[in-house]
DNA sequence: ATTATTGGTTAGTTATAACTAACTAACGAT
DNA sequence: ATCGTTAGTTAGTTATAACTAACCAATAAT
């Protein structure tokens, strides 16, 4: 088979494992009060580092009102907080807070053992052309990614 | 960097990929009714094959007044339709309707597409090497999904 | 033959999360 | 100093999609 035909496989798999994750997630006894939209919200804070709600808005095309709501019940439950610019009193960065970061340590931890899974089925000897491999394919990837993102 | 490590990032990567292609799917033309949650609906019937609303409720893990609901909106955009057991008469059959067939080959391609790019981006020289590491990879992932499936 | 069970539906309720319109406060330009 | 713009919020509305309770019809069990 043709790589091409290879890696969709592959997307479709931890496309689904990442759907599976997320879904497992809400159910945790220590996260119970969060929604799949909220985890994308966190996911997103986390990458974007501390976001305005108008950068937010513009990152998951949705409405400032629509942040503001979403934002502000995060910060009800001790995942986010705000803080206000200094050089411009209108504008408040958000940041995660320490049950944000506590969640998202989880929800990693939770993509590290299915890597850890598949990793493990290799045998000793095909882990160094598997690593090699994969150093390939996520440079590949990452720079597939920035050029996403200037869009 | 490990093998692990690269393979979270993959995870992360194709996991954000997805959310993106579906996201981007629901605001298609030819499609622009279909939500997100919509589209899961689908992929599970196209891997289920011709599931009861039975069956569809428990791999979904909803109760089946909510998939009988979903199924019935989605026959009638024209995605799916009901065949009535012969073994049977309580029960009814879900199967993709030309259209539902139609919009995942389209999906599909969106997939493709990103695997393509990626796979592109490999030097002729590297390619053997690549397919041969990924149709292991592909191989333990398959093995991996039917386990959790059994459960 | 009657009763219990199973497959699916209908009706009514609830929560989530998006939206627009209208607003306040802060900033920038003239 | 005033006016237009920008950042964010509040209020009110809407659609999606889940839920339970109650139901019908077909099948299985006794």
């Amino acid at each position: 088979m043709q790589a091409e035909k290879l890696l969709e496989q592959i997307i479709e798999y931890f496309g689904y494992e990442f759907t599976r994750v997320n879904e497992e997630m809400t159910h945790l006894e220590d996260f119970s009060g969060l929604t799949f939209a909220q985890i994308g919200y966190l996911e997103t804070i986390n990458r974007l580092g501390h976001p305005s709600v108008t950068d937010l808005a513009s990152m998951l095309k949705i409405s400032k009102p629509s942040v503001t709501v979403a934002v502000q019940k995060l910060c009800a439950g001790g995942y986010l907080k705000k803080v206000n610019s200094c050089s411009d009193k209108r504008t408040w960065h958000i940041h995660l807070n320490s049950r944000g970061k506590r969640f998202l340590d989880a929800h990693k931890k939770c993509h590290a053992a299915v890597a850890k899974t598949v990793a493990g089925a290799f045998k000793e000897t095909e882990r160094k052309q598997l690593t090699e491999m994969l150093e390939k394919l996520v440079g590949h990837i990452t720079a597939e990614r920035k050029k996403m993102e200037k869009k």
